[in-house]
DNA sequence: ATGAAAGCGCTAACAC
DNA sequence: GTGTTAGCGCTTTCAT
């Protein structure tokens, strides 16, 4: 009985290769593999014929003697914040690049979900990029002890990493503010499960008590447009003049927010966001925020990734930062108090 | 020698189970596939023993037989248009939910890379689904007789396909133009190798017909903001009064070029978008656009795929629609000598 | 209900 | 330079 698959013929394999020019598939495999190892003319031969029959060589049944699938998982939160497009971009290019193939996750922020795809990726993959994983420290170490692993935005002990020095640029921010006038500022948190959070939290208030800013927490908020309007109350019920916020799309939402409740930004009120994201400068007022390259990010992860498969040792720079820088646009601008005079 | 891959400890296999709990791997195999073919207490304690080993087989190996990799391939032009975020997501989704992996490539809206990656896909997932392909028809149809694929927002003879039924909403966003007075209007258009472009225009210029109203159209761009930017002269030279463009990135930098000029949308120009995008409900004035599920038909697109695969047959609807509908927001107004009087 | 054995497509020793 | 052979992990007859 012909069963489901009787529409697509199966692919031509090795021995058929073989058959049509009358030689053993051992031969057809070195050909194409290491054409050096056999005669020049039979290898153009065979490189012909082969050609003809449309055949390649089955990624499947070579892992079956290499181990390796050439493929790359790429697990990621949330596939729909713009911030990882980029990285996505970066990623493919550099896994392409070295002929392997992209497999994309998106764990939908949950832990579980991360766990259950990072199982699997060990099946059908050679080694994953995690861009912000929500799984503890721990289990990332032994994951990556027993399969090859590069973080994103996440440092983890004995884990390579990629990390984008958001934390550098924020300071700028702080420095923009303070330069501006602002003496009241505050942070609108991230979520808790993100690495990157207290980080960002640690470098604002760093940078604000240098310039002697008053500078609050404003608890963990999703990292969504969503969260960062509903956040609108707790940003307007202190005297704060400007808030850095965790994320563009938090920072997006504010600015709506505000804006819904008639508070006028940057005039009444500045805001900061983080990532650059697409549509950062498409809004008005212009977002003022913290650009970082995640296509480069998601470039060095793979590359990082991709030394490790080659070498079997964890590459040469286990942490390395990507730089970030503080772009202005106009959602920043002098305190009311400041202006005023 | 242990070699680069003795850092990473190899699986436990089929046979590691079989020992462990001192049957045959034919026993294990039954055991995880299909548990009803053998005791139900063997089944439990072959299980367990997985379990604990860590055990689950490897889909390359399983290929060997089923001729099945339980992966599916979506083949995009542009990762980085966020038309292309929902459709990633639902088709993601649906992928997940039948147990299949997804693998996902860029091709960077050139059609050599197109057919490299499909040529990849063949190999290495069980179809594909193609999200607005570059390569010509008969290409297409020729290569879904030997591989199982599914087309987005292109219709092709011999191949299942689902579209958004953008044409329908833009000959309301025509009727919304007309009700508010504009009487010359145009179509910026989209890159001659996007199949809807020529279907958008044939539906603007129909609507347009019945309400007697002039309709030109205004070249080949790409889907890009900086195309639409670069539409400025072209859409500034005669005497429209409004434009809707091949998608909503170019009518975001048809926006801000006409903002740049001092014009005022929609006060003095009225813009229409296709895509509804993340962005277009950010910018000020924010876009009218149309809306389609793009996520809806990545699921139905997948859908199709796989009900193709479990039947082998082609899906029973082989052309499907997925509803749009014009969003109107603040991009659009009466025209100049409408609204004067 | 379970086991033995063959074989999927390919590669790598090991002959010759 | 080329062929033979064994075997990767798994499923599936065919026996028992």
């Amino acid at each position: 009985m012909p069963g489901p698959r009787a529409t697509t013929r199966p692919h031509a394999t090795i021995k058929d290769v073989a058959a049509a020019v009358g030689m053993s598939p051992a031969t057809v495999s070195r050909a194409l593999a290491r054409p050096d190892m056999v005669a020049s003319s039979t290898a153009e031969r065979i490189r012909q014929v082969a050609d003809e029959l449309g055949y390649s060589p089955s990624p499947q049944a070579r892992w079956l003697h290499t181990g390796r699938s050439n493929a790359l998982t790429l697990v990621l939160p949330d596939i729909t914040n713009p911030f990882f497009f980029d990285l996505i971009r970066g990623a493919q290019h550099e896994a392409a690049r070295a002929g392997y193939t992209q497999v994309l996750v998106d764990t939908e922020e949950s832990a579980a979900q991360e766990r259950s795809h990072l199982a699997a990726a060990r099946k059908t993959s050679d080694g994953a990029v995690l861009g912000g994983s929500r799984l503890p420290d721990t289990m990332l170490g032994e994951l990556a002890a027993r399969f090859p692993l590069v973080s994103v935005n996440r440092r983890i002990r004995g884990v390579p990493s990629v990390t984008i020095d958001t934390p550098a640029a924020l300071a700028q921010a702080v420095d923009h503010l303070a330069g501006l006038g602002h003496r009241r500022i505050a942070y609108l948190g991230g979520p808790e499960s993100a690495w990157f959070d207290d980080r960002r939290w640690q470098a604002i208030r760093a940078a604000a008590d240098d310039h002697g800013l008053t500078c609050s927490r404003l608890g963990h908020r999703a990292p969504t447009m969503i969260a960062g309007e509903e956040a609108v109350e707790g940003v307007t019920a202190g005297d704060l003049t400007a808030v850095i916020t965790y994320n563009d799309l938090q920072a997006l939402g504010l600015m709506r927010g505000l804006e819904r409740r008639g508070i006028a930004v940057p005039d009444q009120f500045s805001i900061i966001g983080c990532d650059d994201i697409f549509g950062a400068d498409l809004t008005k007022p212009t977002l003022t925020t913290v650009t970082g390259s995640a296509e480069l990010a998601g470039e060095l992860a793979t590359k990082a990734l991709l030394e490790r498969l080659d070498t079997g040792k964890p590459p040469r720079k286990l942490h390395q930062t990507a730089p970030a820088h503080l772009t202005i646009r106009d959602s920043t601008a002098p305190p009311p108090e400041v202006a005023r005079r």
